[in-house]
RNA sequence: GGGGGUGCGCCGGAGUUGGAGAGCCGGGCUAGACUGUAAAUCUAGUGACUAUGUCUGAAUAGGUUCGAGUCCUAUCACCCCCA
């Protein structure tokens, strides 16, 4: 795996590159969509590469060890066979599942203990055994396990979690370099950046996370209730720190305005549910600002959902066809506008890319922020 | 034509053995939320008005009663049985 570092832009910090894999490259800045239990919901394989464009996709550790388990993605021969997804492949770790299922888990040293939310079967997910589970998926880039802390989160709470999380990467960086991939393509171990919002635990996480040799870094712990502020301050600091010539990735984030800002910041790469949880509830995202198509106002608008949209799909549904769908509980319109979020997305991104080559970013990014959050 | 039954919110249920209702549960409708997915989920509102309150309201019109959605009479509508 290599990461080229192919221009960096004057105004800002955004940069432009590609991340070269054994499944494909990847050009960046990238948006990531968001596919938990090995698929991006309500969306095909092949509308994910002819119509969204996607380059890259999520998948998690969590839940594919919990379902449908380990040895049916060995059997398969890793998560690219069993889902047909034969581009990049990325896994969190469970790290996030620590936050997000903190009530049905307990940290210990050793690693996090959890209860199943399928069957309530008890788990211990050690960084050891997460290094091991993501060896088995298979997935091209692969997360350290680490405890992504809640907002608020009290300093000596983020002060002992983020060591807790630096002992645990050290764990999953040695059992990762004594292990091998398990179906002949490089897999890629990314450290992740905790501190929550403490400039200085930030600053010492990023130098942590820096001192590895690794080929790519992430940034976690964000994009959990603090202020946009907070999250902008804390990803710039830690961009300061991290290596220049490596993948910066911002997990969890975000909204299209948040996605704009961090590029600037300096990040290359981003995934986020919102795109396609949104979608599934009605929330259509474009460039002149969101639509929510269940609003009655829409039911005999029968223009193009997204006239200026690049992908098909947005340009061939009217608004007042998709509402319908939304009121019938058609999952098709489920389906429309997952691909159209996701779409919009990957759009935002590859046009960020080709607006930093241009030198034009900047501009371009502060005249559309505003615009991305209207109510149409 | 005769007999029996049922009528309250946009809809469907529940409930009301004369005593607190703008009112229980669903649905529908109208909005809102959603950031490394326990999420095709969750929250709120949904009689009117001059609106932190007031008024009207249990098919319609009367009656009994301190008090009626509940009892009585008539009418209307729907359902069932008989002819």
């Amino acid at each position: 795996m290599k990461f080229t570092l192919e221009q960096t832009d004057t105004q800002t910090s955004a940069r432009v590159g590609t991340l070269e894999t054994d499944h494909g490259n990847i050009e960046t800045p990238i948006f990531m969509p968001v596919g938990t239990v090995a698929t991006v919901k309500g969306v095909h394989q092949h509308e994910l590469k002819e119509d969204i464009k996607a380059q890259i996709i999520l998948g998690n550790t969590y839940h594919l060890y919990l379902r449908p388990g380990t040895d049916i993605l060995e059997k398969a021969g890793g998560l690219h066979k069993f889902n047909g997804w034969n581009k990049p492949i990325l896994t969190d770790s469970g790290g996030f599942q620590v936050f997000s299922l903190a009530h049905r888990r307990k940290i210990k040293e050793e690693g996090a203990t959890f209860a199943s939310h399928i069957d309530g079967s008890k788990h211990l997910f050690t960084p050891e055994g997460v290094m091991d589970i993501q060896r088995k998926i298979g997935a091209d880039i692969i997360m350290a396990f680490d405890e992504c802390t809640p907002y608020p989160c009290d300093y000596r709470y983020a002060k002992r979690s983020m060591k807790m999380t630096h002992r645990w990467l050290k764990r999953c960086w040695d059992r990762f370099a004594e292990t091998d991939p398990l179906y002949g393509y490089e897999q890629a171990l990314f450290p992740i950046v905790q501190g929550s919002v403490y400039k200085d635990l930030r600053k010492q996480s990023a130098e942590e996370i820096a001192s590895y040799d690794s080929l790519g870094n992430a940034i976690g712990g964000l994009s959990v209730g603090e202020p946009h502020e907070d999250m902008y301050e804390m990803t710039e600091l830690v961009c300061d720190i991290l290596p220049k010539e490596k993948p910066r990735y911002l997990m969890g984030v975000g909204t299209p305005a948040n996605i704009l800002e961090c590029i600037a910041l300096g990040i290359d790469m981003f995934d986020c549910v919102m795109p396609t949880r949104n979608a599934r509830h009605g929330h259509l995202f474009t460039k002149n600002g969101v639509i929510n198509i269940k609003n009655a106002k829409w039911k005999d608008d029968f223009s193009l959902i997204d006239a200026d949209a690049p992908n098909p799909t947005s340009r061939f549904y009217t608004k007042a066809y998709l509402r319908h769908l939304f009121a019938a509980k058609e999952l098709l319109g489920q389906q429309i506008a997952s691909i159209h979020n996701l779409a919009f997305y990957l759009w935002l991104v590859g046009e960020a890319r080709e607006q930093i080559k241009a030198g034009t970013f900047l501009a371009w990014k502060n005249d559309l922020v505003p615009k991305l959050s209207q109510r149409l």
